[in-house]
DNA sequence: TTGTGTTTTATTGCCTCC
DNA sequence: GGAGGCAATAAAACACAA
């Protein structure tokens, strides 16, 4: 299956190296000038149109050397035709219309292969590497995606887990405060009432706060964190920690660990607190379930 | 001009599927 | 077993700063 490798195959490269030129001269992309191809093609000579292309691309890199030589005259031609083969890039046209047809379906199948070979003068073999390479910068396009999504959802998790860190700090105070005031005996039947009235507002505060980290953490694990829906194909690349992920005793500890008012793990400083701290430098991965 | 970093094209080896 | 996919990698082409 694989090809040869570069530079060694001397009569087949400069076989199929002028199989190649000829096919872009002669029938360069004939697919692009029907009615409602890609305007970027704006002729058959489009391929020597090489300033405007430039212009029109604002690039300086010169992806036409390739074709270049064409201008300029038998010698050089000839030349180019007895180089060993060497690696040279797509044109601007060429690379267009393949991200077209990328977008349109990230997966080659052989006629799709076949035609858009001829449709560009290219190797059906150039066509398949050119899909394989795109996707694979189309994946860890994807992969840096997710990191960002990942962590923009720690940071604002953290946000959370911050808040209600202080807030329970807070009411742990008030709870104390309240229990060192505990009224003489004689004093107490009375007071029931209205400590537990204070004791029972306390809970629910920490009931709803609960729901507000079992809500953040389902948003994070749950919700459509991003499964490459462009086109559905690559799903499994993403990370998902699903529920398998955390064992039924995982979960309720995970719960426990955040009932007040022995709410949260003391981290020491610096564990949450850092704003520079890297994502990776953060508890997230390690959080104590 | 040259050194260096990045991007693109291509190869290799392994794996999976039919 | 062959075809095709992917990861890892090489190497050419290119951009750009010094």
């Amino acid at each position: 299956m694989a090809g040869s490798t570069g530079g060694s195959n001397s009569n087949l490269s400069v076989l199929l190296q002028s199989q190649r030129v000829a096919c872009a001269a002669s029938q360069p992309l004939e697919s692009f000038f029907l009615p409602g191809s890609s305007p970027s093609f704006l002729g058959s000579r489009s391929m020597m149109s090489f300033e405007d292309v430039h212009q029109a691309n604002g690039s300086t890199r010169s992806f036409f050397r390739a074709f270049d030589h064409e201008d300029n005259g038998d010698d050089d031609l000839d030349e180019y035709f007895h180089q060993p083969e060497k690696k040279r890039r797509l044109t601007v046209d060429q690379v267009q219309f393949l991200e077209k047809s990328f977008e349109l379906e990230n997966k080659l199948e052989p006629e799709r292969k076949t035609q858009l070979a001829k449709d560009l003068g290219l190797q059906p073999r150039q066509i398949a590497i050119w899909f394989q390479n795109r996707r694979a910068r189309w994946k860890t396009k994807q992969l840096e995606k997710d990191y960002d999504v990942l962590q923009s959802s720690y940071n604002s998790l953290k946000a959370d887990y911050d808040n209600l860190h202080k807030e329970n700090e807070k009411l742990k105070a008030e709870v104390n405060l309240l229990t060192d005031k505990e009224p003489p005996k004689k004093a107490v039947l009375a007071a029931d009432s209205a400590s537990e009235g204070e004791v029972s507002k306390i809970s629910a505060v920490a009931c709803s706060k609960q729901d507000e980290i079992s809500s953040a953490k389902s948003d994070i694990f749950d919700s459509d964190s991003p499964h490459y829906a462009a086109d559905g194909v690559h799903s499994s690349y993403v990370f998902e920690p699903d529920q398998s992920d955390l064992s039924q005793d995982e979960e309720d500890n995970f719960s426990k660990s955040l009932l007040p008012p022995y709410v949260f793990p003391k981290l020491e400083d610096g564990d949450y607190s850092d704003p520079h701290a890297s994502f990776e430098d953060h508890a997230f991965w390690s959080w104590p379930y």
